[in-house]
DNA sequence: CTGCATCCGTTACGATACTG
DNA sequence: CAGTATCGTAACGGATGCAG
């Protein structure tokens, strides 16, 4: 079946310093924010650096707020690099990082897991009742 | 350098209709949520069903609001099971689906990958300047 | 015991206008 | 070109009170 091993996992958990558990969970929620994997793959898939309006039309949908804010943060959080050129008109490059790039290979088998079983996941929602009359004797909970 | 095959993705991403790239979407945005994966796992790591509150009790600073709607949100996402008693008191247990195991099954090199490098992530961090003066030519742009 | 309803402050996001 | 400033809207999230 494949499980996690949640033993190893805490124990894990409970060698890392305050400081450093507290850096996980920051990153994975930097990485869980609305645009931030659209934008480092976007990076990471362009493979050079790439100014702020060329990735903003790579990025479908998103204002340049945002825009701005995700490619700050991931700065901050040694994703992408930043560099300005001081010049006029001025340029601003970005490029992804090693560690962006590293962390984008291991989330992409998720996806491609995901890509791969989105019937089940369209099975399960269609089988979704919605109202709280579930009924415990009939177990996968399909039509009560 | 284990790069991503970005050509084979976007092939992917082509055959998906629609509306399955639009689940694929949801599913990652859900995913993403602030306490969608501490929810799952706490589930996942029980093995069994959980009634609400120990479910509460093992997911630290979540209100009770917030615990409500994730779990209905997993509950129509077909992550998780919720079993309604028809007692008094009354009884809610919360148990992981196959779907939602397999999941995190997913995930669970992420995290490990996150854990094993957080040096680097700190480093990273430690070395952001934070302001708008970067040198383009020190590339590693700690400290222009 | 579960969990909905309400209030309320904070943050997120988008659109628009403006600057070096 | 690459933002910043400002505004308005919407979603988030915590606290409290209450119902079945």
């Amino acid at each position: 079946m494949n499980q996690v091993d949640w033993e190893t996992a805490n124990a894990i958990c409970e060698r890392l310093s305050p400081e450093q558990d507290l850096l996980v969970r920051e990153i994975v929620t930097q990485i869980s924010e609305k645009w931030t994997l659209w934008v480092m793959s976007v990076l990471a898939e362009a493979g050079e650096p790439m100014r702020f309006s060329r990735v903003m039309e790579r990025v479908e949908g998103i204002s340049q707020k945002s825009l701005t804010k995700t490619l700050r943060q991931l700065e901050k959080g040694g994703l992408v690099t930043r560099m300005v050129f001081p010049e006029v008109p001025p340029r601003v490059e970005y490029r992804i990082t090693q560690l962006g790039e590293e962390l984008l290979v291991q989330l992409h088998p998720v996806w491609l897991w995901t890509v791969a079983n989105v019937e089940r996941f369209e099975v399960a929602r269609a089988g979704y009742a919605g109202d709280g009359r579930t009924n415990p004797w009939t177990q996968p909970r399909v039509a009560v």
